[in-house]
DNA sequence: TTGATTAGTGTACGATCGTCCACTAATATC
DNA sequence: GATATTAGTGGACGATCGTACACTAATCAA
């Protein structure tokens, strides 16, 4: 019996599965998780997933997440009223959160934000900076720089021919060290109002 | 022949192995990367890092990693120059930020933030909010709500028994809709500085 | 010196996994 | 109105997976 299905590829709720656990399912863990009672239509369904680029093996056969399976709806913005289900999709393209943030993974690294040193800048206590490792940096670029033999994040200016490092928060004055070692460059930033992980 | 080994649980190179497949590898997979003869060896592996607490099995026994898994050896603090490596507890291209901020994918969508009416919470125009749907949400938590046709972000309060929405900048006046329609929540939020903004 | 613990070898076995084949029912196409 | 195509059922089968049991070698503590 073939129910007539407007997600044929249930990929949220494999997104979810994943979100839980860490792993793509087995099929008899799909057919379960979907509620199919042959494993066999699993196996069909991770097919079409493969083909839409959303799954892909490893050398020895696993299923594993692509890119594009973490890709989520952003919404534009304007949206019609009353759905409450309605940050409409079709206004939506798909993005992924690690491809916008994360260029080159191995030159990448995290660094907390510690203090509101920065906090004009937006990027607060607890905030997380996504650093790529690079010791020159443009002026304007927020860059990690190590500063009496401690790590720090502010934003590069120039006085004259000396290169500076100023907070964004008034009540913090510009660090002129010398020398000045910098770290890398902040490419991004995220935070997140949960207290709890997973 | 039981070699005496610096590294007993063989961390480093399973999560080389997690970072390229996004995916813990089977026992003989194991011992095919560490170079085990048999795979039982991997077996008392697998067990040692489960209680050690960087690994735990799904419902199904299928192996997953923790969150003690994706840290690293933070020698942050005292740094000694010239080694800008290792620097925060979780690795860029070992954990994605994807799991770090979106809990339940399929309620989850992006909403550019518009604006500086929020500023003062570290939400820039040109950042993007990380929002998961709900109709209800609790005073103090920063919701995606319906207003004159349009969507906006603000934080949720009270004045007596009436909810309101409070920009985060002395700028904006407090919005007093009725009815107060929420569409969502905002769980995290992050911004990128590579090719715009700032 | 003895005994316990740790780390790995080697073989065997049952359970689970993924694949294969034939089949069905609803939808879409011509 | 005939015919693909899509989505799922059902059972069979070989390969792989994880576990169990017996054993070895090196380290460490009493």
């Amino acid at each position: 019996m073939a129910r007539p299905n407007n997600d044929p590829l249930h990929l949220t709720a494999l997104q979810d599965y994943y979100a839980l656990h860490r792993l793509i399912p087995s099929y008899s863990a799909i057919s379960a998780l979907l509620g199919f009672r042959a494993k066999n239509a699993a196996a069909s369904l991770v097919g079409r997933l493969e083909d839409a680029g959303y799954l892909r093996r490893t050398p020895d056969k696993r299923l594993t997440p692509t890119e594009r399976f973490f890709e989520r709806p952003r919404s534009i913005g304007s949206v019609r009223a009353g759905l409450p289900e309605a940050v409409d999709s079709a206004a939506a393209d798909m993005v992924s959160l690690d491809a916008m943030l994360v260029q080159k993974p191995s030159q990448t690294f995290f660094m907390p934000i510690k203090g509101d040193s920065m906090k004009d800048a937006g990027l607060l206590e607890g905030d997380t900076a996504v650093c790529e490792r690079r010791q020159r940096a443009d002026v304007g670029e927020i860059v990690v720089a190590f500063i009496n033999s401690e790590v720090t994040i502010k934003r590069l200016g120039k006085e004259g021919e000396r290169y500076v490092l100023k907070p964004e928060n008034k009540a913090y004055p510009v660090l002129r060290p010398n020398p000045l070692e910098i770290l890398g460059v902040v490419t991004g930033s995220f935070r997140s109002y949960r207290n709890n992980r997973r």
